[in-house]
DNA sequence: CAGTCGATTCACT
DNA sequence: GTGAATCGACTGA
């Protein structure tokens, strides 16, 4: 039987140890985000580490940007951008302040909230299809830009918190590469995921962009 | 300042 | 499985 997750939210410190162990740790909690029309709550089922300056797979590698700066920022801050010219993707911020390692959300099961998640994610066949994907999440959440360098360990009646839940054992966890990661930052087995769980996306290795003729 | 391309998704074949 | 959509951050000249 499974316990009652557990409602309480994760302090800063959770999110201020080295991005490769908290990324894992992720996995089974819960990401509430709060809208004028109610909450809508995720259960975290697949996340991607992005290792600091270090890491040529990361928006950190070549520095601090405009775009970047709340990587820079401390940790349990969100960080989102913007992709694709239509989509955004969000992360949690990791490790001391300015290190800039964070962990993307890339996939979860709405646990509640879901008629909310489904007004915008009308091109989904299933609930199971509502947050399978980075910018599928985010979508599902209402996350944009606005969010971004929102603290998630902050109290009281925040947009966007993430909640203690129920942590999976590690015998629970899968990894392996990260999707769609260009280049050297490719080979790193930095994406984990709940076994066998019917949210977590497919993976695609990285295809490069034909030119426009 | 112009060119390139992205931590993706969706429709279509 | 393939290609289009769509735009702004980033890069290098």
């Amino acid at each position: 039987m499974i316990a009652t997750p557990d409602r309480t939210p994760l302090a800063r410190a959770f999110f201020d140890r080295p991005v490769l162990e908290v990324a894992p740790d992720l996995l089974g909690r819960l990401l509430v985000r709060t809208t004028p029309d109610g909450p809508i709550t995720l259960r975290l089922t697949e996340v991607e580490a992005y290792d600091g300056p270090n890491d040529p797979g990361s928006h950190a590698y070549r520095g601090r940007t405009a775009r970047n700066g709340v990587m820079f920022g401390p940790p349990g801050h969100v960080y989102v951008y913007f992709t694709y010219g239509m989509w955004f993707c969000m992360n949690l911020v990791c490790g001391p302040e300015g290190e800039s390692s964070a962990v993307l959300l890339r996939a979860g099961e709405i646990v509640e909230g879901a008629e909310l998640a489904r007004k915008r994610r009308l091109s989904a066949r299933n609930d199971m299809e509502l947050a399978k994907g980075p910018a599928r999440l985010a979508t599902a959440l209402g996350v944009d830009r606005a969010l971004d360098g929102t603290d998630a360990c902050a109290a009281g009646d925040t947009p966007l918190r993430v909640l203690a839940g129920t942590p999976v054992t590690p015998d629970q966890v899968g990894n392996g590469p990260r999707t769609g990661v260009a280049g050297d930052g490719g080979v790193h087995p930095w994406r984990f995921w709940i076994a066998n769980d019917p949210t977590v996306s497919p993976y695609r290795a990285h295809v490069p962009r034909r030119r426009r003729s």
